[in-house]
DNA sequence: CCAATACTCTAACACCCGTTAGAGTGTTGG
DNA sequence: CCAACACTCTAACGGGTGTTAGAGTATTGG
């Protein structure tokens, strides 16, 4: 029999599924779908040591699926590819299928149900299009040039109140962040409703909506 | 902040992660890919104690990936939804993706080019539709039974050299068996040719099939 | 060339996980 | 009701993993 043969695959599978078996690893592949950052950067939007984020970089690089290039005093780590992304948004998607816990506290902690457009990705897409509706990207900037929706802007949710003026009023908003673990466009949906406007989000990121085979922009490289 | 919500969030995925996270499990989830499977069955084709089978299941239970159903005196698992499948088919497409050492594997083991066909799904699937070739299920047939690709016909490895005569002489050969880690297929195209028959492989199983949106077929419960 | 910076590497600790043995539980056939 | 069976549960051991501290390495600005 080839026992050997097959141990020896599924144990080179095993090193991925190792690789994501760490919520500080998770965390670090969700913020890294959203771009390249350097480990000082992702250690603090974790909010851990960055010699921990270091370790458990050096993991995924084992597992290859992240990689460090060298930017002068910095490494900038990034996804090995676009896959990867969507392997970190399958397996969120299984357990928001599967685990009860992750359903109830999604729901209580980031979709209050009036805040979430329960709109389809197309229609929004094609009424952003017409500029029926502004779309607002409310992660940091560097994230929004990295890669963002079709027809957003970028208005990042420290700025959001100097910046209320770049509104049109009277027109509906759509904020979106990270994805569906990020709390950002929470934040921004509660601060645009308190000065009057008609806001709502979605739950997606940028790594949903590639995922789904929506197309992505990004800005060129600085 | 909300670190404590964000960090149940990624706590909650980190239990599916963890039951990714051992190739015992991996390989678990292959077979019941196949199908529900008893904690007997499925430690034998693992080559495994039944003991380490059940702990091992019910790793996969506590994760939600799996559930067990009591038929009699035995226990029969499956996976808990289609998305399960897809996941474990998507995680391994990315291991084969980014890590050599399973390329080459791969290459070495179990592809050997000239027996693995470069056909498009889809026209294999329009060939087998017109006749044109022959597509086996080379698995016992309990798996054939729970699931098998459109227009293929059962024959189990065991069972090839007495059920020659079925097959039409001179029409091509395409077997397939439970996926790109699976041996069988291999050794069925080794027998055929060596029984004179143009006999060629897909590295699909089922579940690769139907990740990919294609059409299954599945007999009537017994 | 030196000091500062950004990160990695090594070592050490506590804790968790895989594995096995042995006892326990639920089900069936006689 | 009992014996046989299929499986689970509990306990225990060794090895692996997460985390932190401290030393080491590469790069830059002065």
């Amino acid at each position: 029999m080839k026992r050997d043969a097959k141990d020896f695959l599924f144990e080179q599978v095993e090193r991925i599924g190792k690789a994501l078996a760490s919520s500080k690893r998770l965390e670090l592949l969700d913020l890294l779908s959203q771009g390249e950052m350097t480990v000082e950067v992702l250690a603090g939007k974790a909010a851990i040591d960055s010699k921990l984020a270091s370790a458990h970089l050096r993991a995924l690089k084992e597992a290859r699926l992240v990689e460090g290039v060298r930017k002068g005093r910095f490494i900038a780590y990034r996804l090995t590819g676009s896959d990867v992304s969507r392997l970190w948004v399958n397996l969120r998607t299984v357990a928001e299928a599967h685990l009860i816990e992750l359903q109830q506290a999604l729901e209580r902690i980031i979709a209050a149900p009036d805040r979430l457009t329960t709109e389809s990705r197309l229609s929004l897409l094609e009424r952003a299009r017409r500029g029926d509706v502004v779309v607002i990207d409310v992660r940091p900037e560097a994230e929004y040039r990295a890669g963002h929706l079709p027809f957003a802007r970028s208005m990042p949710l420290a700025e959001i109140e100097q910046r209320l003026a770049d509104l049109p009023a009277g027109k509906e908003v759509v904020a979106y962040c990270r994805g569906p673990f990020c709390l950002m466009s929470n934040e921004a949906v509660a601060l645009l409703r308190k000065y009057g406007f008609q806001a709502q989000k979605i739950a997606d990121g940028v790594a949903e909506w590639a995922a789904d085979g929506l197309p992505v922009e990004a800005a060129a490289a600085p």
